[in-house]
RNA sequence: GGGGGUGUAGCUCAGUCCGGUUAGAGCGCCGGCCUGUCACGCCGGAGGCCGCGGGUUCGAGUCCCGUCACUCCCGCCA
């Protein structure tokens, strides 16, 4: 008989009654009658449920092994009578007869259970990370990881995309996040940086005539956490093609994403296929976002010319001004108290908004402070342009355009958290298109990249000539599911001249562009194909599968919000000798105590 | 870098607003009883720098100041 086991834990069955078998796993819980000890032995497999009474001389060794201690358990299985029948338990209907009994590996007394879903703060759960994974839900995340992953490269490869790896240890890449930096021991005071995306290697591969790409690649980015973003680390689909329009890479995504989803979305409806396009001027009005949820039905509209002029003076002054105006409709929220306008009103003053203006559209009148003040053919424009009807409310936000899209997204989020209006348990996709290929800083004036400096400009080099920075798009694009931004992507800029040029509006020299890309450069002169792909976050992915709000929750060992691997004890202080032997001095910061470890 | 929340037993939390006896509960742990449980049940017990430092007060878990940690958000994330 093997060692530690012949059969897992999930596995056994009343066809097995009889057989002489052994288990191995963890003591989940332990039922103790006195003169009968119920254990159930927990693997990566399942629960099987093993029984001893005082008959056996192995009594008081099963009877006192602590929880999640790892034994051996060899014995008869037999089938549970009709009465003690676990129906919730896939072996539930057999059970093992201990015989023989062994402890590979007692457990001292657990900082947190494993067994039962008591909730425990994520300090805890991340110090004690192994046993946190042990527990239900975590294992089940890191298994559904694995699948999802496993669906995405067959996906890919069967769309004849080759999967390849690309340098950890790269060099800074000058725009973007910040880097992280390892030193070199070769090349005093020279540094290598981990990649934040293979974006350069993959292009390079294109023009290297490879002609799909993909990579589960991981990307390392030293920025702050979110509940939406790992520190420091995380995984993309990455992904580039050969000549293709941005049609053509929204036609491989798409099927990826939405088969990946339809598998295992357990049933919750997946926006069919190909998904929605919205521009991002038209996201920024109608959804106040550049990563709209599908979910929430709202929708924003423009209604500033409803209030030029009027003798609602408040928003006519700021508008001459060229503030727009927004209406946000909450429907069927006429029936609300006066308390709810008012506790949205606090809301958006402590979100550093004025306040938050509101017109109630009742049977036969509009009512509310705003209302007063304008003419019946002011209102009637508002009604149509926001589409409300009778029993709805209207919300107005007034700012400048940029400041007032993004308050309406904010109140069109809380509204439909609000009234409830937020579709549960469906999977809502679309593309944003059209970014701009520039912006212009609102503190400096300067012309500076919004996004990617390698995207095409549409209209290419005539368009960069001609046009305002401001008003340039690229043929840049991101994905976005339920509100959350799965990936962004772009056809990519694969003309020298076009590039020296986009650069060069951003106030970059060629000199500068040769400095910083050359070896890019150099590519795109000996014959590149045009190209383009896209990037989805597989952590977020399978956040969203997982119904997960945090992504810690899909990553084995993920880092906390300070950037600290409190399992491992990363970052850590290094032996003086090994940081000479990197060339490299360290200066804390001043009246500040170094985290220790 | 900034703002909000949290910090009390191994763990999850109550108590803090409005200062006053020996700081409680559940889970876990230890001991006892229990032969059909599956979140087993019953009885008993141990376990506390109330995050840390300072202050106010006759008296501080509770009020004030500072600080640290965790978390959520803003900045940041081409």
């Amino acid at each position: 008989m093997h060692p530690y086991r012949t059969h897992t834990c999930g596995e056994l069955r009343p066809a097995h009654a009889g057989r002489e078998v052994r288990l191995s796993g963890w003591a989940h819980r332990k039922r103790d009658h006195g003169n009968l000890v119920f254990l159930d032995l927990r693997d990566h497999y399942g629960l099987t449920q093993c029984v001893i009474d005082t008959a056996s001389p192995l009594f008081a060794e099963v009877e006192k092994v602590s929880p999640e201690s790892v034994v051996t358990v060899t014995g008869t299985v037999v089938a549970r009578s009709a009465e003690t029948v676990n129906a919730t338990l896939a072996t539930g209907q057999v059970e093992l007869q201990i015989s023989a009994f062994n402890i590979e590996s007692a457990a001292d007394m657990l900082p947190m259970q494993v067994a039962g879903d008591a909730e425990y703060s994520e300090d805890l759960r991340l110090r004690y990370r192994f046993l946190d994974l042990r527990r239900d839900r975590l294992h089940a995340n890191i298994v559904l990881r694995n699948q999802v992953i496993a669906s995405i490269r067959r996906r890919m490869i069967e769309q004849g995309f080759m999967e390849f790896q690309t340098p950890i240890l790269t060099a800074s890449s000058p725009e973007g996040a910040r880097d992280y930096l390892v030193p070199s021991r070769i090349h005093p005071g020279k540094f290598y940086a981990l990649p934040q995306a293979p974006q350069q290697f993959k292009q390079l591969l294109m023009i290297s005539g490879f002609d799909r790409y993909f990579q589960i690649a991981p990307c390392f980015r030293d920025e702050d956490a979110r509940a939406d973003r790992s520190p420091g680390e995380f995984y993309q689909l990455d992904l580039e093609m050969s000549y293709v329009t941005q049609d053509d890479v929204f036609a491989a995504v798409e099927p990826v994403l939405h088969g990946v989803f339809v598998e295992f979305a357990k049933g919750a409806p997946v926006t069919p296929t190909p998904f929605p396009r919205i521009p991002l001027a038209e996201s920024m009005l109608r959804y106040g976002s550049d990563k709209p949820d599908l979910r929430n039905p709202i929708l924003i509209s423009d209604v500033t010319e409803a209030f030029r002029g009027s003798n609602f003076g408040l928003f006519a002054r700021v508008v001459e001004k060229g503030a727009v105006v927004r209406a946000i409709p909450a429907p069927k929220a006429a029936t609300r108290p006066r308390s709810f306008y008012d506790k949205l009103n606090d809301w958006a003053k402590a979100e550093g908004m004025g306040g938050l203006g509101y017109a109630v559209f009742a049977d036969n009148e509009v009512r509310g402070p705003i209302a007063k003040n304008l003419e019946p053919a002011r209102l009637e424009a508002i009604r149509t342009a926001s589409g409300v009807a009778a029993g709805d409310a209207v919300f107005f936000v007034c700012a400048p355009k940029a400041e007032a899209a993004k308050f309406a997204g904010a109140v069109r989020t809380r509204l439909g958290q609000e009234l409830e209006l937020i579709e549960a348990n469906v999977f809502k996709f679309c593309w944003v298109t059209d970014f701009p290929m520039y912006e212009r800083d609102p503190d400096t004036g300067k012309i500076e990249f919004s996004h990617n400096p390698f995207s095409m400009p549409q209209g290419g080099l005539e368009a960069l000539t001609s046009k305002d920075p401001p008003d340039i798009l690229a043929f840049q694009y991101d994905i976005v599911c339920n509100g959350v931004e799965l990936s962004s992507g772009a056809i990519r800029n694969h003309r020298p001249d076009i590039m020296y040029k986009a650069f060069e509006i951003a106030g970059y020299s060629a000199a500068d562009v040769e400095a910083r890309f050359g070896g890019m450069l150099s590519a795109f002169k000996f014959g590149a194909p045009p190209h383009g792909g896209s990037a989805p976050g597989i952590d977020r992915i399978v956040m969203l599968l997982a119904g997960e709000p945090n992504i810690r929750e899909v990553v084995a060992f993920p880092m906390n919000q300070q950037a600290e691997d409190l399992l491992m004890g990363a970052p850590a202080p290094v032996d003086p000798a090994r940081l000479r032997d990197v060339h490299i001095r360290v200066e804390m910061p001043k009246a500040k105590e170094p985290r220790g470890s």
